[in-house]
DNA sequence: GATACCATTTTGGGATACCAAGCTGGTATC
DNA sequence: GATACCAGCTTGGTATCCCAAAATGGTATC
């Protein structure tokens, strides 16, 4: 056994009511897009079962459902952490910026668009003193937020799936103070536009927001893709 | 053993290369969207099992893909074929309109787009003696080649899996010849204006194409409730 | 020293055994 | 007759075992 085993063998249950196979997928997503396993890295069976005190069935489950998130992929007979793909994040932002502006078109159409608040209010929960990580998942919460709002359940779904698959670029790309407030000042004007029932302009700026957005992610992680490669991340070229 | 084992036990090889897993994955995916096995219909293990000649292992894998595209959903414990749901097929339209008109605005941005020949021909290939499975399948694959023209993979699946979770829904529905021809003469009129790339026009008839259809479609489905029911479909209401 | 070849190990694919939870049908009690 | 209860069966969840193929490493040959 590597690691700490999560939950003991044969039927046990662990602590929380949660199934093994939950178990080796929330552990093993969390492992990848916290970087603790690195893009490109290789996956054995054998190793995720004694990782996580699991056996093979619960496994291989987890890694189909992983498979459809792009977070793995396979590799012949084997499988692979999904590499850092510049050609599929500018693909993924052309997809995002549709979904997320049909999306906010539909919230502005409709009557109650008081919800924008509780987004709002997790915007302001990030402060000075908040660790980089809560940056991090607020920043892609707003947009999957902003689009359940829409109500439609597809839109939603696919802008989450689309933030799963930046998440780590995201992570790794290097931003400044400065790019961090100018993106909160646009998530505002998002708001402030969906609040006013302005669909044309806040779709104007959440298009603006995500192709900057893009740009930036791109050029970062390709200006640093030889930092990326000495820390052992698989980075492959637009 | 009920039915027909396709693959006999213990590691053999079927005679085309295929693993057990795709065996049962393919062969369940066509029995759902075939209609051989009924929306609502509750599913075991154990039947899937003894129906493809496989074990649990290639079955469980096989039922989580098909979880993932939405052909068969968790029920408590236990796998139901989906229910067809006339909430979840608007929205759906509301989405695949969202990522076609994207789509093909991509594909009308192109310098060659002389590959809507193969979609024209492939259109063409349908006349008053092709079997009505045909022009079903060439009615989904007309536009999943549409988005696939746009050269981004994110739009192309988005098209495509909310095409595989419109199949039986447009299977059920009822077609009359005058509405099947309506239909072949707006997905040439579409790719007229993809031809002379006139981004605007393509989507606009794209948009009303798909809106006409997701009216008749559920129109048709909600008239026909009571027959499909009795079919032992289950419909679940808007 | 390079290369071809073979034994061993590793690994994913599949099959099966076992378990606990839940459903079912029958029975006993009132 | 209705209901509470229990035994047995069904079923998904999990662990484990087997197998073939691929990777690995060592050795013998040139």
């Amino acid at each position: 056994m590597v690691g700490e085993p999560i939950a003991s063998k044969n039927g046990q249950k662990s602590e929380t009511a949660m199934s093994q196979m939950q178990n080796v997928e929330i552990g093993l997503r969390e492992m990848i897009l916290g970087l603790e396993v690195g893009p490109g890295e290789r996956l054995t069976e054998r190793w995720i079962e004694s990782r996580f005190g699991a056996s093979r069935t619960p496994v291989r489950a987890a890694l189909l459902r992983l498979e459809t998130e792009g977070l793995v992929c396979r590799d012949g007979r084997g499988w692979t952490v999904s590499p850092i793909n510049l050609a599929e994040l500018e693909q993924i932002a052309v997809y995002r910026e549709t979904v997320e502006v049909a999306a906010v078109k539909l919230t502005c159409a409709l009557e109650d668009r008081s919800a924008v608040d509780v987004i709002e209010a997790m915007l302001d929960s990030c402060d000075a003193g908040t660790p980089r990580e809560e940056w991090h998942r607020v920043g892609m919460d707003f947009h999957i937020e902003l689009a359940r709002l829409s109500g439609n359940e597809f839109l939603f779904r696919a802008v989450r799936d689309a933030m799963t698959r930046l998440s780590r670029a995201r992570w790794l790309e290097v931003r400044d103070e400065a790019a961090l407030g100018r993106a909160w000042a646009e998530h505002h004007a998002i708001l402030a536009a969906v609040r006013a029932g302005e669909a044309d302009e806040a779709a104007r700026r959440l298009s603006a927001h995500i192709v900057g957005s893009r740009d930036r992610l791109v050029t970062s992680l390709h200006n640093d893709r030889r930092g990326l490669r000495a820390r052992g991340f698989a980075v492959v070229a637009a």
